[in-house]
DNA sequence: CGAGTACTTGAAAGATCTCAAATTAGGTGG
DNA sequence: CCACCTAATTTGAGATCTTTCAAGTACTCG
């Protein structure tokens, strides 16, 4: 998508000296926590939520390998969101200060990554758009899709058949349904004849239904870098 | 907030070399418009928004003279929203060439620009949470008081009465409910005693609960810049 | 004054939640 | 491998929230 000069990929590569493993079930960051670090995943799921006060939980975000999560630190030095291993995950952490040695070292590397962020942003406007206009059922089959864009992103050989890793009491939370509902539109999914569910695996059936009626775009498809200035020699 | 040596001055402000007026109810930017200019809006109000495969109409974000809008073309090259003029207004066009001169040129203010986006991402989050979470009733007053935050921040005399200038389907669109039941919502809020209304505006008038109920937060009000390195001398 | 848009209200339909209970699945210690 | 324990899933029934449809009122602009 772009490429890389040798000195490029190499201050890349330096980020990440550290590793940190979290297990499942562990908060890798609490909301509202001083903290200067942002991450990508190496390996696992995280997720990025918050809580209201009445304690009901909003799921933000999928985190899955690769994923860049935390950049808010550059504003805040806070995080305004928390952060939790879905599965047993490998995190390198990166200081706000690297970013902007990148900044101020490999500025078409900061421009990849801005762009990155963008897609993400677009993502979440999609998200919001979503939580905003769709029913329940198309929310659910929105969930169901984007995960398995995210798996076959990982591992091209995933088909339509795949293993979510979630419970719909989180899948719920990042609906905004109840993990009850979310089972009932599950199961209407199912019975239209949509997805199929089979000892904790999904089929999606009929993908160009579910996409439509869920709005699903994938945006890191459209995605467009080569308006940005060649690689410096060297 | 962050302090700009003379020649980053400069770079800002050679930015704003051309302006362009926007009347009323005109659209500045269709969805999924080719386009590769970004803007700063520099009086009146706009909309970001997306159209649904339904026809319904999600109210992604209110932008504010100073707020800066559609960043997304650094990735993608054409807009993933639509911009409309609720007022008439005059935005400032920017090609994303000239942000990649800026962070090439420029690397503390590309800083200051990215640490923005990541208060309007912060921003979008917490509207996601809202979206999902929140009672209808809670969503419109979360609408209230943005607005007000934002008028507030163009010009510091405003109190807690103001002119919304937003239609109850505009809100609608924004919280994902229905004219009629925003109307019904404001009416609530009006017999509890939160807010008034009269002729065309309305008063906040249990800030403290009505921030409570709507989970608000002042992103803005929160950014800390001062870990970036000062200014070159120049 | 007249037309159009926005606002307001009522009644009924539809969607989603809550509460409660039954069933299934997975993990652990013996 | 079994027995048990806990978490997750499933289903039903009724309550609550939100939408839809319809009609009437208020406001603004030419």
């Amino acid at each position: 998508m772009i490429t890389l000069s040798p000195p490029e990929r190499a201050a890349l590569d330096q980020l990440g000296e550290r590793e940190r493993s979290v297990r499942k079930g562990m908060t890798l960051v609490r909301e509202n926590e001083r903290s200067t670090e942002l991450f990508t995943l190496k390996s696992g799921m995280l997720i990025a939520y918050m809580l209201l006060d009445d304690g009901s939980r909003q799921i933000l975000r999928f985190i899955f390998p690769g994923d860049l999560v935390g950049m808010a630190v550059i504003a805040f030095g806070k995080a305004p969101h928390a952060l939790l291993a879905l599965a047993d995950s490998v995190v390198v952490p990166i200081d706000r200060q690297q970013v902007a040695d990148i900044v101020f070292r490999h500025p078409r590397v900061a421009l990849a990554l801005a762009a990155l962020e963008q897609v993400e942003r677009a993502t979440l406007t999609d998200r919001l758009a979503g939580l905003g206009r769709l029913s329940a059922r198309a929310r659910v089959a929105a969930v169901l899709l984007d995960i398995r864009d995210r798996l076959r992103r990982q591992d091209e050989v995933v088909g339509n058949t795949f293993t979510l890793g979630l419970t719909q009491e989180e899948i719920g939370d990042a609906t905004g349904l109840t993990a009850v509902h979310v089972n009932r539109m599950l199961r209407q999914l199912e019975d239209q004849g949509l997805i199929a569910r089979a000892n904790g695996r999904v089929t999606l059936l009929d993908e160009a239904r579910l996409k439509r009626s869920a709005n699903h775009v994938d945006r890191l498809a459209t995605v467009d870098l080569n308006w940005l200035p060649g690689p410096a020699i060297g």
